[in-house]
DNA sequence: CAACCCAAGCTTTTT
DNA sequence: GCTTGGGTTG
């Protein structure tokens, strides 16, 4: 029982409270991890078995980690045993084992985000549907939004109130799209990220032995990030806990984050109605932060209203005051950033990985990138586009899916005509065509392509039938040989690595070596896998689980002394001494799409508030005045966020001039106190890039919501709504005498009336 | 099927 | 602004 005294009293009770449902309300920094980790390093001490616990993280890395540490605790080897991964990565597991009873092959396919795209843009095209109404990623994102919901295409063709919404999108084909998407996923042998859940939802609630066989099996639940769940999630997890309602759920509904993709804060805020004997348990102690970071950001989430209280406190020192900086351009807010890193690194000897850069979005780490690589400071890179999401690794990893399933419309479209082999466009339209009238899938149309009539020249099909030939002659060898050495067969054979050894383009050469890469982390996977399990991984194994890694997953490089750089998304969960926050800018951070509504911006603060506590010993916010966008310099106005942040815990440093050289660029002169008003969320004004001059420059572009204007042909009026951005704002008014009226206000001659 | 041209999207966050 | 992908042409 000698760990429990590494836990404060509110930890270890939390910790020993086994039996029946519990809630953790942690606060950033309070220890939640910690209390995860040893309430299940407890529960194996306490003779439960580790295949009885089930224990969903938010990334594959948090299970990593959380186990390394339980085995560390118990000092056994049993950790290994969990069932411990995200709601994902589990599921998928569990359904790759009951796939047959969803009609399902156990090797069935998880198509990423892109895949669905893909798809999706096929169906939109063969219904010859308009490209600009229906665009791929709003598909997507609206089917998507509706299965986080459990609504599948038949609940919403029965339902008017669904359909009304698309309609009025002029969507009127959403549901035929929809019902379409869901019948070629299945021909495909195909599941996406939402599938895994409403999958398992499915399965559970219409096989009542399965259920039952894995409420048995989960005897222990325990869900980290409970804030972050979706509704699914929620009744997935409902349904397995409901016969012993041991469940653990750990959570801070302030940093509740992913409402965009479905996530439901409700389920965090009602937990102790659905469980009304839950035990609740606060973690209000911070041990990561200064007492200037805490009560910062308890000054900032103060102004959310809905939210449970809690009193943060550190017995943490006070630490150095929290540092906003301010550069002319984005480019020069990154140089700022790196002279600030390397003087504190010089200066207190500190090391690069002690650093993290966070942004509101990917493409801000341009800039940043730049001025790192300027200065010769190691930083990487998280998130963005993922050495997975690569063409030629696509390419590769398409092949290695048509071995394993052959139905898979993805990867079968993907290189049936790569590297080329004379299958034209054509004859791939008529293979769909052909398998839309028949319900089948590409592949079964091509396997009886004499029987059915395509109007397939011979030419092609015997094409055609050479590559089914060779995708079975891979299949055949799929237990023959190893997860490396068959792909290692495959990229040669399917003539790949020719192809991209012929072109000598540097590009050409990176893919080659990409792919190297590919193989070469397929190698490690084989050999890892051969020592956990006693056997050789095939590619079945390696694609089961490259599916679901993430940007985090990806391995570190060696010598682990850089800057980290992310968004604000991915730094959950994570801490770094020193903490840069950049672009601190309305329209950014708020992003301008989160700004219309008080939902919105209540989350938009809630990951300031995530980003803000990430800091151990200093923050440092920075902002720019302009910043290129879509080749264009625009204006910017700090973010109100800042001046959320109680004063006093703040240090304004303004730079006074454009800097010219490096070496005087360090030089940063304190102008005292910022203005005390409070700043209003103002629009961009548009400037000319070349030469700082203002372009158009209409004050009118910071019109508000009840402003009172008057026109000259109009009169006077109220501002009711505002729309569009920079030179497209337009403003609904309401004029006394003429009535509502759209105008642009870069045309319309307004005077603001006071 | 390569070469060329033009439009459009990029810039919200991710399992 | 720059890249990408789709479309057309020879």
């Amino acid at each position: 029982m000698d760990y429990l005294k590494n836990l404060n009293n509110v930890q270890r009770n939390a910790v020993e409270s086994i039996n029946g449902p519990s809630m953790v309300i942690a606060g950033a920094g309070s220890g939640k991890t910690r209390v995860l980790t040893y309430k299940i390093a407890h529960l194996i001490k306490q003779g439960i078995n580790p295949f009885n616990i089930l224990s969903l993280t938010f990334t594959n890395k948090a299970a990593r980690e959380m186990k390394e540490r339980i085995t560390e605790i118990i000092g056994g080897p049993q950790a290994q045993n969990l069932w411990m991964g995200t709601f994902h990565s589990i599921f998928a597991k569990l359904l790759r084992i009951e796939a047959d009873k969803l009609g399902y092959s156990s090797s069935y396919t998880i198509y990423s985000n892109d895949d669905t795209k893909l798809i999706l843009g096929y169906i939109i095209k063969e219904k010859n549907l308009d490209k600009d109404l229906y665009k791929p990623k709003i598909i997507q994102h609206r089917i998507s939004q509706l299965k986080n919901n459990l609504i599948c295409s038949k609940d919403y063709l029965e339902n008017e109130n669904l359909q009304q919404y698309d309609h009025l999108a002029q969507r009127p084909e959403f549901g035929n799209i929809f019902k379409t998407y869901e019948n070629r996923c299945f021909k495909s042998g195909a599941m996406d990220f939402d599938d895994l859940l409403i999958n398992t939802h499915l399965l559970l609630n219409s096989h009542p032995e399965i259920l039952k066989k894995y409420q048995h099996l989960f005897q222990y639940i325990l869900i980290d990030e409970y804030q972050d769940t979706n509704h699914t999630q929620y009744a997935i997890i409902q349904a397995l806990a409901s016969l012993r309602e041991n469940i653990c759920v750990v959570g801070d509904d302030a940093q509740s984050i992913y409402a965009f993709r479905g996530a439901d804060v409700k389920n965090i805020l009602n937990f102790n109605k659905d469980y009304s004997d839950a035990t609740i348990f606060k973690l209000e102690q911070n041990y990561r932060s200064s007492k200037t970071i805490v009560n910062a950001a308890n000054s900032l989430i103060k102004n959310n209203i809905n939210q449970i209280h809690k009193d943060i406190w550190t017995e943490n020192q006070n630490g150095e005051k929290i540092q906003v900086l301010k550069a002319l351009t984005d480019n020069e807010e990154g140089l700022m950033i790196a002279n600030s890193i390397q003087k504190k690194i010089t200066n207190n000897q500190l090391k690069g990985n002690q650093f993290a850069i966070l942004y509101r979005m990917n493409y801000q780490s341009r800039s940043i990138e730049e001025a790192l690589r300027k200065k010769g400071i190691k930083y990487k890179i998280y998130g963005g586009l993922s050495f997975y999401q690569r063409k030629e690794v696509k390419d590769l990893l398409a092949y290695l899916r048509l071995t394993i399933n052959h139905n898979d419309e993805e990867a079968f479209r993907r290189i049936i005509n790569y590297p080329t082999k004379g299958i034209g466009t054509t004859s791939i339209e008529r293979l769909i065509v052909t398998g839309n009238k028949n319900d089948l899938s590409i592949w079964e149309v091509c396997e009886q392509i004499n029987k059915l009539e395509t109007g397939i020249k011979s030419g092609a099909k015997k094409k055609i039938e050479d590559f089914i030939i060779k995708i079975k002659s891979f299949a055949s060898l799929i237990n023959e040989m190893d997860a490396h050495d068959l792909t290692f067969h495959i990229a040669k054979e399917s003539k790949i690595m020719q192809e991209l050894h012929k072109d000598g383009t540097p590009e050409g050469v990176s893919r080659h070596d990409n792919l190297q890469e590919l193989l070469n982390s397929i190698k490690e996977y084989s050999e890892k896998f051969i020592s956990e399990n006693n056997k050789p991984a095939n590619i079945s194994n390696f694609l089961e689980d490259v599916a679901l890694l993430t940007s985090l997953d990806e391995k570190d490089e060696k010598t682990n002394n850089h800057v980290s750089l992310m968004t604000v998304h991915l730094a959950k969960g994570l801490e770094f001494p020193h903490v840069y926050i950049i672009g601190m800018e309305e329209h950014v951070f708020p992003a301008l799409q989160m700004s219309n509504t008080k939902e919105k911006l209540e989350e938009e603060r809630r990951l300031f508030y995530v980003a803000l506590t990430r800091a151990m010993e200093t923050a440092t916010l920075s902002l720019a005045e302009s910043r290129y966008q879509w080749g264009k310099m625009l204006m910017a106005e700090p973010s109100r966020f800042i001046n959320e942040i109680d004063n006093k815990y703040l240090e304004f440093k303004f730079k006074p001039k454009k800097i010219h050289s490096n070496r005087f660029s360090e030089k940063i002169i304190q102008i005292g106190n910022p203005p005390q008003k409070k700043t209003i969320p103002k629009g961009f004004k548009k400037i000319k890039s070349s030469n700082n001059t203002i372009k158009t420059k209409n004050t009118l572009l910071f019109l508000k919501i009840n402003d009172k204007v008057s026109h000259e042909k109009f009169g006077i009026g109220c501002v009711t709504f505002i729309e569009g951005i920079n030179a497209n704002t337009k403003a609904t008014i309401l004029f006394k005498n003429y009535g509502k009226k759209k105008l642009l206000l870069k045309f319309a001659k307004l005077q603001v009336l006071k």
